[in-house]
DNA sequence: TGAAAAATAGCACGACCGTTCGTATCATTC
DNA sequence: GAATGATACGAACGGTCGTGCTATTTTTCA
C-alpha cells in the first residue's frame, strides 16, 4: 500500500468515527483536518471535493458493518442460530468496530432521506444490499425447516430492521439501559411466533 | 395576539416546516430569514440565540405532533381503537400536520442522540411524554379486557414505537410504496398476539 | 394625537466553510 | 546522487455562519 493509499485510509478511519459522533454534516473538511493532523488542503487533495469524502466514508462504514456484523453471522449455522447472530452482532456493531458512538450509516440515513444525490444513492444501495442479505438468511432459515414455510420474509425482514431502529432510539437518545433486553424479546416473539413449532429457542 | 407573537409563530412555523425538510441543523438563521422574508437581525431579535430559535421549533413541532396525533386519539374509544387511531395517526402524521417532509422530531432524535445540551434534553423529555401515553394507552386497553393483563406495557410500547421508525425508514429512505402496509401487518401481529382471544380485529 | 415601547432593518465583526493555486517536501527510480 | 512524480502545505478567495450594535420604522397605549 503506498503512502497515499495509507493516508487516505487514515483520513476515512477519522471520518467514520466523526460521523458516528455526529452525523455525516459534522465530516467538515476543516474538522477532519484537524483530526488527522493534515492540513486542510493536503486533505481535500485525497478527494476532490467534500461530497466525495462523504460518498467514501459512507463506503468505508457500510464495509466495516459487513465486517462486523455479516460476515461473522454467515459463518455461524444457518437458520435460526445465524439469524440471532446478525441480530446480536447488529445491536451495539459499533463499539466491536471501534466506533465510540453511534451507527453513521443509520444517522446518514435520516439526515439524508430527503435530499436528492449521490449520499442518498449510496445509502439506498447499501440498504438494499442489507435488506437483501436479511431476506436471504430468512429463506434459508424457512428452507432448514427453522421457521415455518408460509413465512413472508420481507416482512420478516422489515420486522427485524424495525427492532433495532427501535434499539437505536431507546439506548441512545433515551440512555435506557433495557434497551438491548428489549430489543431481544422483541426479537424472540418474532421467531418464536413463526417458528416451526417444538423448535427449542436456541 | 400582539404582532411580535405573530410573527414569532410564523418562523417557528417556517422553522419547523424546514427542520421537516432538512434536519434541524439546517435551521440557519439566515435561510430562515429569506424564507419569511425577514431580515436576519430582525429575525434574531425574536430568539436571542440560534439555540433557543431550535428549542423552539422543536417544541412547536411536538406540539403540533399532540394535536394532529394524540389528541384526536383520545377522543377515540379507549382499548384497542385507541391503540389503532394512535398507530394510523402515527404513520404519515406531518402531512395532516401540514409538512410536506418528514416527522422533524425524529430527525432531530438522531441529529442529537449524542451532543448534550438543552437540544437533546427537550428531545428526551418529549419522547419520555410519548412514551408514558403510549404506556398510559396500552394499559387502559389492558383494563378495558382487550389485551391479556399479563401483557408488559413498556415493551409494547417499544415494540410500537419501533414498528413506527421501521416505516420511516422503509418510507422515507427507501421509498418503499408498501411500507405503510408492512408497518400495519407488524402492529395487527403484535395486536393479535397479545389481545384477549375470541376479540375480532378491528 | 403624541409619547413610550416594541419590532424590524442595516451594517459590521470574526469565525469557519469548501475550494483553488503555487510551492515545498517527500519517496522512488534511474 | 540526480531526476521525477506523488504528496502535503500555506495562503487566499468568495460565501455563509451566528451575533452584536445602532437606527428607523411600526405598534401600542395613555
Amino acid at each position: 500500500m503506498g503512502k497515499g493509499e495509507h493516508t487516505r485510509s487514515v483520513i476515512l478511519e477519522a471520518a467514520v468515527a466523526q460521523a458516528s459522533e455526529a452525523g455525516f454534516e459534522s465530516l467538515t473538511i476543516g474538522a477532519l483536518a484537524e483530526r488527522t493532523g493534515l492540513s486542510k488542503s493536503g486533505l481535500f487533495a485525497h478527494f476532490g471535493s467534500r461530497e466525495e469524502l462523504q460518498c467514501a466514508a459512507i463506503d468505508t462504514a457500510a464495509q466495516r458493518f459487513a465486517d462486523t456484523v455479516m460476515i461473522p453471522a454467515f459463518a455461524v449455522a444457518r437458520g435460526l442460530p445465524r439469524l440471532w447472530a446478525m441480530f446480536d452482532g447488529w445491536l451495539g456493531w459499533t463499539q466491536r468496530g471501534g466506533l465510540s458512538h453511534g451507527c453513521p450509516i443509520h444517522a446518514a440515513s435520516v439526515e439524508y432521506d430527503d435530499r436528492p444525490g449521490p449520499m442518498r444513492e449510496r445509502l439506498v444501495k447499501h440498504y438494499c444490499e442489507l435488506q437483501q442479505a436479511l431476506v436471504k438468511a430468512v429463506r434459508i432459515a424457512i428452507d432448514a425447516g427453522h421457521l415455518r414455510p408460509e413465512v413472508d420474509a420481507d416482512q420478516f425482514a422489515f420486522d427485524m430492521f424495525s427492532i433495532v431502529l427501535g434499539y437505536y432510539h431507546a439506548a441512545r437518545l433515551m440512555d435506557d439501559s433495557r434497551a438491548a433486553e428489549r430489543a431481544r424479546n422483541a426479537f424472540s416473539r418474532l421467531i418464536h411466533e413463526f417458528e416451526v413449532s417444538g423448535r427449542p429457542l436456541p
